[in-house]
Order: structure tokens, then sequence, then C-alpha cells
DNA sequence: GGTAGACCTGGACGC
DNA sequence: GCGTCCAGGTCTACC
């Protein structure tokens, strides 16, 4: 996702999609109505008519979009207007937006003839950096000859496996907040944040780029990355849109230098090498297939490839290979726990090792149960400094409860604000009282 | 099983 | 405006 302000970064390996745009795409509207026009596609608005919108019944309780697409388990997604979020999914250009009881989306076309190619030449392992660089051009697709109900069902499909709605948030928040006072407490602002099953490609490449590395710094690194071998797919406004590359383009010999010219550093190496050794000993579906092997095979299999430690397969677990007990534990969620749990073990370590990894996850696995990883997700989400002003709002309905409220077990004292955006890291356990009542297991 | 240092780069922060 | 610090880790060598 390029937009044409953003200034020229690269030597010889910059992606330049967005400069040569079609004169002839339209809105969706206008294509739709058959008419040329030059007007740019634009990104879609609820407001400005629902009729381009397609809806499905889903409470925020149940999926809040600004916390699940903004919490860090992502970095594809952008609110490109106000409660309207843009990203793609499954080679498609999506924008979703929410209001209490209904998820709207809206799915752009693209054209076929054009989606094609590019799956051919990433099937192929071509590098499309000089292809798009060259100046793709992004028009609508035609209509698909298939039925708009039928497509609505596919596409409702596809959401509901993205954000795996056939999971009950509403009785798993209530089952980790009897287990759990902190969380509770947490739980009253931060609902609807749940895990996506994203794809697993997707999912491990972003999270290798993670390492050592900013929150800011990995959105425009993968993006970069999708538009220097990832197939264009459309463009709105400003901003184009890339599908993930392959496995096949990221193997190519050409990428490390590649990545590194587009400013990935050491992790250029893990990149290229990582697709390169899944493809030459594993095989395509390998990754895909992790999702029917036990959680702990699965991480062990990913900690074989280069770049890939324990959190960063502990993510790719939880985010897109169905393991849902995966607890990534970073140096915000060992914080977490000192802070919030009083857990005392390995205090006196400077840094995570792979026993405290193992130790911290098992902890939370007992407090929370089989959805470990996604009750994380909450607390993480609710300690991340964009979201500081939402947890503010909930310290003055805290000391109401806790006013009125005697008992024992369940008072958690107000948790030092914590600050983490990628930038800020000073965080200072502060004591806080967290007694288990008994051992939840879902 | 634990520690230390290197690894890239850019945003935040202090001056 | 400039210098410094450090980040959602991993890898390697060493003890």
């Amino acid at each position: 996702m390029r937009t044409e302000s953003e200034p020229e970064a690269g030597p010889s390996c910059r992606a330049s999609g967005g400069s040569s745009i079609a004169e002839d795409t339209a809105t969706p509207e206008q294509s739709s109505a058959g008419t040329v026009s030059i007007t740019m596609a634009k990104h879609a608005v609820l407001s400005s008519g629902a009729k381009m919108w397609k809806s499905m019944k889903c409470a925020k309780s149940e999926l809040r979009l600004d916390l699940t697409l903004a919490c860090g388990q992502t970095f594809r997604w952008r609110e490109t207007a106000e409660g309207h979020w843009t990203g793609v999914m499954a080679g498609r250009v999506w924008t979703l937006t929410q209001t209490d009881d209904t998820l709207w989306y809206h799915v752009y076309k693209h054209q076929d003839k054009q989606k094609n190619e590019g799956d051919r030449k990433r099937r192929a392992g071509v590098c499309l950096l000089e292809e798009n660089k060259a100046g793709k051009r992004f028009k609508n697709e035609e209509e698909d000859p298939v039925t708009v109900a039928q497509t609505s069902e596919v596409e409702e499909g596809m959401l509901r496996d993205y954000f795996q709605l056939n999971v009950n948030l509403g009785d798993l928040y209530s089952e980790w907040a009897a287990a759990d006072c902190h969380f509770r407490n947490i739980a009253q602002i931060f609902t609807g944040v749940r895990m996506l099953r994203q794809d697993p490609t997707e999912c491990l490449f972003s999270f290798i780029c993670t390492s050592n590395n900013h929150i800011s710094r990995i959105q425009g690194m993968v993006e970069r990355l999708c538009q220097a071998l990832g197939a264009p797919l459309c463009q709105l406004d400003q901003t184009s849109y890339y599908d993930f590359p392959s496995l096949s383009a990221l193997a190519d010999s050409s990428v490390e230098a590649c990545l590194r010219d587009l400013g990935f550093g050491y992790r250029a190496r893990f990149l290229q090498q990582s697709a390169k050794q899944i493809l030459d000993t594993r095989g395509l579906q390998w990754l895909e297939g992790l999702r029917k092997a036990p959680y702990l095979e699965a991480r062990d299999a990913l900690r074989t490839l280069p770049g890939v430690g324990t959190k960063v397969a502990d993510c790719v677990c939880l985010m897109s290979l169905d393991k849902p007990e995966a607890v990534p534990i970073d140096t915000h969620v060992w914080q977490i726990a000192k802070r919030d749990y009083k857990y005392a073990a390995g205090s006196g370590q400077k840094s995570i090792t792979d026993k405290l990894h193992r130790d911290i996850g098992d902890f939370f696995r007992k407090l929370w149960g089989p959805y470990a990883g996604w009750a994380q997700s909450v607390l993480f989400c609710a300690d991340l400094k964009k979201f500081q002003s939402l947890k503010e709002m909930m310290q003055p309905k805290k000391e109401e409860e806790e006013e009125g409220e005697e008992e024992e077990t369940a008072v958690c004292k107000k948790p030092k604000k914590a600050e983490h955006n990628g930038t800020v890291k000073t965080l200072k356990p502060k004591s806080a009282k967290m007694t288990v009542k008994k051992e939840k297991v879902v």
C-alpha cells in the first residue's frame, strides 16, 4: 500500500506501481453502470450509500474491527475513513465497517486477466518488482458471471473464516473473567478482540520482519514487500493494493538483495532463506498442513526456519495455524506477567530464555485454558499506547466496582499505564494482587 | 540452561 | 537540527 505522496526510497529496488495509475478506473458504481470515467476508484464509505455494501449479523461484543485489526496481529489493514478498515485478504481488497449488530463489507473488483497474470508469474517465481516498477495499470474487473447471492455467500464465508466467527467470544470472555480478575477489568472496555485466521504464508513472513523492530516500521516493511513481490490488485484514491507474495516469489535468489535495498536489513536473508527452505525441503502445502499438527510439533517445525524463534513461531501458530493455546511471549507479555500477575519466576533474568517462554506460556494456559492465546491478545491490545485513551475510560468504572465489592479475590489494583507502541518500553512492575480463584478449563 | 553481543533501520526523545 | 537510544527477536559463541 504505497501512496503517491510517499518519497521514493529505493535505489534499484523500489516499486512504484502507483505512479501510472489507470486513468480509466472508475468508482464501483460507475463501473457497474458501464460508463467510462476518468474518476479514480475510491475507498467505499457506508454513508455514501448501502447499495454497494453487503452485510452480515455480527455484534460488536463478538468483533471490534478497530481493536482486532490494529492490535498488531496483522499489518495490512488501515483505517481509510472513520470506522472503515481497508486491507487485503484472500487476494481481494476489502473495506469493512460495522454498526452495533452488523458487519458491513465491500469487496473491490480487479481485472481477472491482470490477476491471473500475476498469479501465473508468482507461481513461476517471477519477481514482480520490475514489472510493478514499470507501472502496472489497475482496473476494475468485469462482473463475475455468478449471481450476487452466490458471491455474497462466498464472501461471507471468507469473512467468517478470517475472523473465526464460529468461536463464541462472549462465552470465552466470561470464562476468562471468572478465572482472572485482572482480565475481567480489562474486558469491560476491550470487548470483541479476537484472533484472526490469517494465511500462514503471510503470517509467517510478516512476523519474521518483527524481530527487533517497531510496529510502525514493520507495517512499512510488509507493505514494501507486497509492493515489490506481490501481484497488484487495485488502486483506491492514492493507494495501490497488492497481494502478499507467494513462496516462490520470496524464495528467488535475487530477493535478499532486493529486500536489503528496501530497508529490511538482516531480515532480508531470513525471508529468502526461509521461503527457499520450505520449497526445497517441505513443499508448497507444508505450512497449511501444519494446521492439522499438534501445537508443539507445529511450533518446533517452524523453529527450524531461519529467523524463526519461539516467539515468532508462537505468533504463526496462534494467528494462522489454529493453535489457540499458543501464547507468544515477548518483552511486553513478560512485563504484563510480572506487573499484573506478580509472576516472579525468571524476574532476575535479563532476557527471555526458552525455559522462561515455556514457563510463562504454561502459567497463562493454566490460568485461561485452551484459548489462552486469545486471552493474552486482549491484554496485549489493552497495553498498546494507541488504545490508552480507551483504557483510561475503564478506571472510574473499576473504582466504582471495587468500592462496592468486598470479594477478596477480585481485587486487582489499578495497573500502571503501560506504554508500548514500538518506541516506549518503560514499564515498571507495580504491585497488583492477583489471586486465581480456580483453574478454569474451557 | 543462561548470558552477551551483533544484527538493520528509523522514530522518539532530549538537548 | 543533531546525537542517542532502542524496538513485539534471532542467532551464535561461550560459560
